[in-house]
DNA sequence: ATGCAATGTGACAGCGCTGTCAACAAAGCA
DNA sequence: TGCTTTGTTGACAGCGCTGTCACATTGCAT
């Protein structure tokens, strides 16, 4: 019962004494502060990559009123696009030596707002990156921008003032309906996403610019409702398979419910491409995965993850606080990934 | 430029005020310590409720010299994996007030232990839940115990004194397999999973048990090497279907590659699964996405995710130490999933 | 040289909590 | 009844760091 060796971690006061300077002066070092000597900076630094020093966080985060944290909120997203969106979010932390704490909350939770604030104050979690359908709830960017909270969006809807990471969405559907339209297309359905989702506005009205500009009618029945998620899409992809003349192809909001409807119109014996071709958005790892590779717009989610973390935390670098009306929105390049789900055979 | 009225979160001497009582008290119920009488707890658990006070980590880490946050370790896992155990990590901690450090590492990186120990040690990192193929390290593992940092893992290889959660991996292929035979299947290829992994071990094992005991020899060339990615599974499935006499069936160690398989199937236009039965293992979204749904084996991940962090918290909760040699391994029951993959028609 | 701003550095308090230990109250025992 | 034992509570130090402010040093114009 040895109660473990624990030898101490090397503190600021070892950092210190093997420079030969106050704990002060290396603390101005680890946080860049300005106002210290080359020479001494060099000093400290040597110190600090001969003993391995890594600031205790809790320390830090006590004295400093922050918690070296950034939170990352999201509600129920797509397993694929978490993982992305982690991933990129985490690298950011971990180049400036933030730590991410991860909540998931519910959009429809009245109490949003208030749960929200209240994690980010307890915790002093000194900002946020906010995920779809999250990124399009006013109150709760209201609060967060009237309480002084640093935060980011991914994908969001543009309106509000808080910086955000995303890709022309309407551009992008836009896009992807007029190769429809140019591989021969003119029976054309739209799956539409989530209403919660203000990406789902965006995609659906570059669907029906494209629709428009090309001169092709958008047959009624065409336009159906999905939900995101794979059984939406078979409901709608199975509607509209229904049809008396049924589309010779089908542009759904996302991945899951272009799978669905490659599902359904398998289990029907109906040829994809040859039949009927389909599209999705967002190049999850499930498009290449089915078969046939499926059509897609890709979403770098994991560089705008990567980037959103990084305009919260430069945020933080910068002002101390979300003051200054900083206006930031990175555009990221879509990319369509044309595959077997459209492939033009004859 | 307000400098944002931050209100001053409630501190544990706000609470004590209220309750009339000393800091010292309050903490003790907040920590559950013993020695407080019950209506003197009664009052400090109201304050509390009233103040909605939630201590400071920062403080609580620095004084007590924990960081109350355990961490997850992985090594690039699919993302429904990541996704669906984090999930369940989350919960647990949540349960508990504890927080979650995410740490992607590389099994293969030399320094792994030192990166690791050193991690936790300057994060102050409480315990940690490991994942495969990390699980199967034995000199991290070692690492771990004689440094004294509760850990859990996940569908480990049972050896080593951490506890796990895991499932009968060896049984669970064994069904499958029996399905497989007793739907008729002689001919049965299997794709092995990734060699890093003690979990393909116990799958093969399995496979092998099977097909031994029912008498069912396994033709030449129908072992195939995989490591649990598409491209993998994909290469071994193309090996497979251009074998002068194929398989009738397939069992692949995971679903992505089962989906590989049925991929490959397809697009050499061999019916699944009237010419070639799948089957996978983990029942990852992805298997009821592709058509047609796969057959495979149910892993309870989040479950399992949250029984791992469960074990964590609960070493911190007794003994403040791993000391006591505790061996607990949860076993929990997997499930055969069976799909159109392995449907059999005539 | 001399003065004065700009720059660089350190002493020290204290962030909110827990561990230690001492004080005191209640209960058990002879 | 006095004494020990056990249970309950609080005073206080200090965890490792940052913010504040005072002081030391430098650069530059005079």
């Amino acid at each position: 019962m040895v109660k473990g060796n624990h030898m101490r971690a090397v503190t600021i006061d070892d950092v210190a004494k093997k420079a030969g300077v106050s704990i002060k002066t290396v603390s101005r070092v680890v946080n860049r502060e300005p106002n210290v000597r080359a020479a001494t900076k060099e000093k400290v630094e040597a110190a600090i990559k001969e003993l391995n020093y890594r600031p205790n966080q809790s320390a830090r985060g006590l004295a400093a009123r922050r918690s070296y944290m950034i939170g990352l909120l999201y509600d129920n997203p797509s397993p694929n696009y978490l993982a992305n969106l982690q991933s990129g979010v985490l690298e950011a932390c971990h180049e400036k030596d933030y730590g991410l704490a991860l909540n998931p909350v519910s959009f429809h939770d009245p109490d949003l707002v208030e749960t929200v604030v209240h994690w980010v104050r307890q915790s002093s979690i000194d900002g946020v990156i906010l995920t779809p359908p999250l990124t399009d709830s006013i109150p709760l960017l209201e609060a967060l921008s009237q309480q002084n909270i640093p935060s980011a969006v991914i994908s969001s809807r543009g309106t509000g003032d808080a910086p955000a990471a995303l890709i022309d969405e309407e551009e992008a559907a836009y896009e992807m309906t007029r190769h429809l339209i140019i591989s021969g297309h003119r029976d054309i359905a739209f799956i539409k996403g989530h209403p919660d989702h203000y990406a789902s506005g965006l995609r659906e009205k570059g669907f029906l610019r494209a629709m428009e500009s090309e001169g092709v009618p958008v047959a009624p029945g065409f336009m159906e409702q999905g939900y995101f998620d794979f059984a939406s899409g078979q409901e709608a992809a199975s509607r509209l398979l229904d049809l008396p003349k049924r589309p010779t192809a089908i542009f759904a909001s996302n991945d899951d419910m272009a799978a669905a409807v490659i599902f359904e119109a398998h289990s029907r014996k109906i040829d994809v491409p040859g039949e009927l071709a389909v599209a999705g958005f967002d190049d999850t790892p499930l498009s290449r995965q089915i078969w046939p590779g499926l059509t897609t717009v890709r979403q770098p989610i994991r560089a705008m993850g990567h980037q959103a973390a990084g305009l919260v935390l430069d945020t933080l670098a910068a002002g101390k606080g979300a003051d200054e009306e900083r206006k930031d929105v990175i555009q990221v390049d879509f990319e369509l990934m044309i595959r077997g789900s459209t492939a033009t055979s004859r």
